[in-house]
DNA sequence: ACTTGACTTAGAGTTAACTCTAACTGGTAC
DNA sequence: GTACCAGTTAGAGTTAACTCTAAGTCAAGT
């Protein structure tokens, strides 16, 4: 099995020794230690960093994965309701990307707009514009 | 024309009157004042907070938006950079959408990855399971 | 021997966008 | 006449997630 220290693993994973550190002490990932009390990383963290990386990529905060955290350590008996906590940060970063959508379709008519006003000379309004779409 | 004071105008647009000064002292959204010095807001002002809501929602940033005031205050000539601008960030905020969709598409397979655990008893491991997919 | 990279605690600084408090003034409505 | 809403400046506090500094120790590699 493959050992990192922390330099190593903070270039493996694109992250900084600072941020590997603080993630320890918030209970993300806690690594092993050697002989030395140096921190070390195996193959093993590595996917559970990526995992998190995921996670955090949703949107998903450090509170609610330091729940999924607690959650795992206990074993299969939480699976459901880890499945759930899941759910629930799936529902929400969906409803957050509908809602991105929706305000970049008003952005991309008044790109339109302009592009009508620049190339056509247009001089409707951008109010009575934006009624003729969505 | 209709006038609002600024808490009238904070409750009709969903902002508190801390953020209308804010932006106003940033410059974002800066009303007029009556006779006795208070801010009053105008239909105008309706829309263009509106506005300016949406650009928000896209994830443009404050500074970003201040730039975008600073181009409109200076007319028609600075459309095509106003545009730019725009595209700009259109651009980048669809990056940031495919990005966190392609996090939440792992998120799922998880979500997934549990209920075959929970219903059928699969015990694939999620690495094994995430290669059969995407 | 010396550099490098690890370790510690504790705490300060950063970024973005608010959010609120203090302490005071002043016009309007009931 | 008093409550209410507005105004001001100045600055502190909040949230999330880092990011970095200080000041010191310790062990391995060249």
């Amino acid at each position: 099995m493959n050992k990192y220290s922390i330099g190593k693993f903070a270039t493996k994973v694109g992250l900084t020794t600072y941020t590997l550190r603080y993630y320890d002490k918030q209970k993300l990932i806690i690594p092993k230690r050697d002989e030395n009390n140096r921190r070390y990383y195996d193959d093993e963290d590595v996917k559970w960093i990526g995992f998190i990386l995921h996670l955090k990529g949703t949107g998903m905060l450090m509170t609610e994965i330091q729940e999924y955290v607690e959650l795992r350590k206990q074993g299969d008996s939480t699976i459901n309701q880890r499945k759930q906590l899941l759910q629930s940060v799936r529902k929400r970063s969906i409803a957050e990307i509908n809602e991105r959508k929706s305000h970049l379709k008003i952005l991309s008519l008044k790109i339109d707009w302009y592009d009508g006003k620049l190339k056509y000379k247009v001089n409707e309004n951008f109010e009575e514009y934006i009624k003729r779409f969505r």
